[in-house]
DNA sequence: ATCATATATACGTTTATCCATATATTCAAT
DNA sequence: ATTGAATATATGGATAAACGTATATATGAT
């Protein structure tokens, strides 16, 4: 993970919000980014796949859904500058949270993109 | 200077080197930028264009040269991120930082390349 | 005014990135 | 085994980023 990996991952507005969001809510599964961020399925789930190659998050397979989680084992350089990022950058998500929301909670957040 | 663009002005290897060298030289000419990193003029020029109008550089005209430094009025986080960065990837300028000492300490180093 | 130096910008080309659409894979349920 | 849902990947096309070369601008010296 070089410096130059981590600001060629974050440098794509979706990625930058996929992982702000991920680190808001610890972990989320692709269905639940296509709603917080009103986009595809192939375009999350390609941007999912560059952050994951690049180190950035880890995958976990439950059932049928895939759930994203921030890798804890970066660089503390490449954590201090996502918590940065993400703690004065707040406004930047704050309407694809409010699409999260509106799916409602685990398990039925879940259960209203799966059923 | 919204995170998105601090991210894209640093996910170039050209820029993030220079921003680099200068932060570790508190400021640097063009001229010596294009011994640092041994590549053109026009090529150094550009990227610095870039950051300046990104935000992230100011340029100081002194004669026939033109110093860059960090804009010291970026948002606290934006100076964060490029503290963590680059206190832990000096590795990535060494070589860049032993170019420049062999162009010698300023002066002499500002004449080594004007004269 | 002329010339040399330092820097900036314009232009056309190449290269990298992103996207939409289509298809494949994997799991759960029947 | 078949079907449906969630996710991943492949492909071709579009967009943007970076480059090299050439040229322009600005300063200093003669």
């Amino acid at each position: 993970m070089t410096a130059l990996d981590l600001f060629k991952a974050l440098s794509d507005e979706t990625r930058l919000r996929s992982l702000m969001l991920i680190k808001a809510e610890e972990e989320l599964c692709v269905c639940e980014l296509m709603q917080a961020l009103q986009e595809s399925q192939p375009k999350v789930s390609r941007h999912l796949a560059q952050l994951r190659k690049t180190g950035l998050l880890l995958d976990k397979r439950q059932g049928q859904w895939i759930f994203y989680r921030i890798n804890p084992n970066l660089p503390a350089w490449a954590l201090k500058v996502i918590d940065e990022t993400c703690s004065a950058n707040g406004e930047l998500i704050e309407q694809n949270l409010a699409h999260l929301k509106s799916m409602g909670d685990r398990p039925d957040r879940v259960r209203s993109c799966c059923e």
